[in-house]
RNA sequence: GCAGUUGUAGCUCAGUUGGUUAGAGCGCCUGUCUGUGGAACAGGAGGUCGGUGGUUCGAGCCCACCCAACUGUACCA
């Protein structure tokens, strides 16, 4: 006996962790999202710029890679010429690369706005990918808060362009000034305590995934991530007094509901539901509070009073705080914000399949990067922008209507054929195709029977398919398959009176030259749209 | 990175106290099928049982280490 074929090495296809492929429907969704957005950040004033997906590693604001960790966050790469160039991992560090190299040439302000990939080599979950689309918005050149407030009413333009209600969202306000101003105000000013500062900002960064009493922990002796003392992974705390503590709760939860005090166990979700619609305090009324509260940061006033002027121009433009909201609790990025910064949260009440409440988290955001752009001028250049997570705004979308019904996307017609000459059949392709309407030729083994032709027609998801056999070549007809009639048929109970009306309409014969107007009739039928 | 859980066919899973050639359903391909799709029937492809090493006469099963995935957590422009 022989001995069994040497098996060759199969290689094996596999996508890379983090990264997706996308089918037709994805790719139509997304489409649709970005044109709908397009128009909105146009009637804005602002004009389109791309920039490429690499940039030099420096360029993109990050340190450079060492020969130990080239690829820290990033995905970096050795150019020929040793130098070290990188996927981009926002849109906001080429553009500011992109605006430092054409200064002169561009207006100021510049006002511009861009899709694209955006790359991010670190560990994907739910939601998260390593590739993801972004879709910007940015001001260059604008010093002040007018141009923030305009970032913010265009962010919430967009949410309702897209189909989310007034009141699923809301865009949130901040201001790293205020921030800033505020850890001054309880002694963590000072080169020595930047550190301790940046744990501070993560742990208010995080009041919107753990209860109170864990962001305590953050703030104090530190976190165990096992649920319990000396279980799981170890998070340092800031190592903040008890009356320090208190003071950043204060702030954080100035404006919100309050149904206990900070300290008790139940202050848990208090603060992480500010829905705008239970809020106790106007935007004028959490300013000038914050104000008071406040007195003694020359830092957090003048962030106050940016804030104070968004939240007036927004009203001018009838933008309520239903809408734009300051909301103190803001973190955003640490890396390079420097005033007001803005977040778009979904506020939509919706629960998985298990019953649990998903939480959307935000779904775009940006805010003011003064120093982005004069890192590469040497003179001061302000700037503010807005970037919308088009892929983690598409997948929410997606969870929402995930009940409603789909509208089915449907394939081209499918002319089948008969052996012999395929010559007429291609005419008929011909015709349709140039009446606009999608059609193809069966391109299959031409072996293949009418069964086999069907099946692949059926799979394509096509609304009709077109058949002509000697019979009808004779008389100079064609039949027309309706598939999507013959469905219901199939799946149709005994009801002999309404099975033999569809029966009718599934197939019917009619001369050649009324081919595209009978497919029309079907496609009209269905209201069949390729879009 | 840290912790927990899980790895058997493309998918969902079975596989006895350690015993000979590792199974099923679904899916896929081919045929019945030059005259009608989601049906039926027949046939077929597809597995280094996540990997390596160990214990044993013998390992899908036991042990050690490694890898990967999932979940949480950390970091996150």
């Amino acid at each position: 006996m022989a001995e069994k074929p040497k098996k060759t090495q199969k290689l094996r296809a596999r996508l890379p962790r983090g990264l997706a492929d996308r089918g037709p429907a994805e790719i139509a969704a997304t489409r649709s999202m970005v044109e709908i957005i397009r128009e909105v950040y146009e009637r804005y004033g602002f004009e389109p710029v791309e920039t490429p997906a690499f940039e030099y590693t420096d360029a993109l604001g990050k340190f450079l890679p060492d020969q130990d960790r080239p690829n820290e966050g990033v995905f970096s790469l050795q150019d020929d010429d040793e130098q070290w160039i990188s996927l981009r991992y926002d849109l906001t560090a080429p553009l500011a690369r992109y605006v430092a190299e054409n200064f002169d040439a561009l207006p100021k302000p510049y006002r511009s706005y861009r899709f694209g990939w955006v790359f991010r080599n670190e560990k994907p979950g739910p939601g998260r990918f390593r590739q993801f689309m972004q879709f910007d918005a940015d001001t260059v050149g604008a010093p002040t808060a007018a141009a923030d407030a305009e970032m913010c009413m265009m962010a919430a333009d967009t949410m309702e362009a897209l189909g989310i209600p007034r009141g699923s969202y809301v865009v949130k306000v901040n201001n790293r000034k205020v921030l800033d101003g505020v850890l001054e105000a309880i002694g963590l000013g000072g080169e020595e305590n930047a550190g301790r500062r940046l744990t501070v900002l993560r742990a208010i960064d995080k009041l919107d995934k753990f209860p109170i009493t864990e962001i305590e922990k953050l703030l104090g002796n530190g976190r165990w991530d096992g649920g319990e003392e000396g279980k799981g992974d170890f998070t340092k705390g800031a190592g903040l007094t008890e009356e320090q503590m208190l003071r950043i709760f204060n702030y954080v939860s100035f404006g919100a509901v309050l149904s206990t005090s900070p300290g008790d166990s139940n202050f848990a979700g208090s603060i992480q539901n500010r829905n705008p619609s239970e809020l106790r305090r106007s935007n004028e009324e959490v300013v000038s509070g914050l104000k008071d509260s406040f007195g003694d940061s020359p830092t957090a006033q003048q962030g106050l009073d940016e804030l104070a002027e968004i939240a007036r121009l927004a009203a001018a433009g009838g933008y309520d705080q239903m809408r734009i909201l300051i909301d103190p609790s803001v973190v955003r990025g640490l890396e390079y914000y420097t005033g007001p910064v803005y977040e778009v949260e979904l506020l939509l009440d919706t629960k998985d399949e298990k019953g649990r409440p998903i939480r959307f988290g935000s779904v775009g955001g940006g805010g003011r990067y003064d120093g982005l752009v004069s890192r590469f001028r040497g003179e001061p250049v302000p700037a503010t922008g807005f970037s919308i997570g088009v892929s983690r705004l598409q997948a929410a979308l997606e969870i929402v209507n995930r009940d409603k019904p789909k509208q089915p996307s449907y394939g081209p017609v499918v002319v089948t054929v008969f052996g012999g000459d395929i010559a007429g059949y291609q005419k008929m392709v011909s015709t349709l195709r140039q009446a606009g309407i999608r059609a193809e030729l069966y391109l299959g083994n031409p072996k293949h029977s009418l069964g086999q032709q069907m099946k692949y027609a059926d799979k394509r998801n096509s609304p009709c398919a077109i058949i002509q056999g000697s019979d009808e070549k004779e008389r100079g007809e064609v039949q027309i398959k309706d598939l999507i009639l013959g469905a219901e048929l199939a799946s149709l109970e005994k009801d002999r009176e309404e099975y033999l009306k569809k029966q009718a309409d599934a197939q019917f014969s009619c001369g050649v030259d009324d081919l595209v107007a009978k497919v029309r009739d079907v496609l009209a039928r269905h209201s069949v749209k390729w879009n």
